[in-house]
DNA sequence: GGCTGCTATGAGCGTACACGCATAAAGGCG
DNA sequence: CGCCTTTATGCGTGTACGCTCATAGCAGCC
């Protein structure tokens, strides 16, 4: 059972994989790093919304950037993310063939 | 990189790990089944709160509970939890050894 | 210096949701 | 059947935050 401070953490890291929009982001740039533009191209989202969601990651780790001239380029520094997400992916599977089993059941 | 759908499913199962009530919820029922008045003693949670959270990590399939009688017991069914949790606290530990790098390279 | 392109941030709005209060539903016991 | 205990739910409230618009900061180019 883990201390209350780090349950707070805890949450406050999943609740930054709690947002599509960020999830997403990260998910780009687990596959490489892209600038800012093709962040904004990809999502469909606006400049600031992205902006500010890649400071969050950022503040949080997930994320790094470096200049390039006037573009930043963003990199999501591991593959943290990929294993949780295929977790979750096992632990969804897992949901379906139960309600499938279920249904089969009956 | 995931479906539009799939990233919505992801974030929606990290949004229930977001908070700390339910994390605590999980954690304390990832030790073993409890009933509803442990629960809320150990949380310090009003009834419905307790009550409301649990229905929603049941709904995900996160929690599992039988009747006792009058009583409800709750179970949370396996071990994702902790592994999401020991995959968040390798990274956050990472994080800080970093931050104490940095700080002694100064 | 001014101008252009990219990024970060203050202000505001709308919505989602955590949380409590009160109450209803459901089961056990006389 | 009434009565009590435990759990679930409708309602209201406060707050946190996603999202946008506008604007400020910053690097390169003339």
């Amino acid at each position: 059972m883990p201390s209350p401070q780090l349950l707070e953490e805890y949450s406050q890291f999943f609740r930054l994989l709690s947002e599509p929009a960020r999830l997403q982001l990260l998910c780009l740039l687990a596959q490489g790093p892209l600038d800012g533009a093709s962040l904004i191209e990809a999502t469909g989202f606006s400049q600031s919304h992205v902006s500010r969601q890649l400071g969050q990651l950022q503040r949080a780790g997930l994320v790094s950037c470096v200049r390039e001239g006037v573009r930043m380029v963003y990199s999501a520094d591991n593959d943290l993310v990929n294993e949780l997400c295929a977790l979750v992916q096992t632990r969804l599977r897992q949901r379906l063939e139960e309600q499938l089993k279920q249904l089969q059941a009956v």
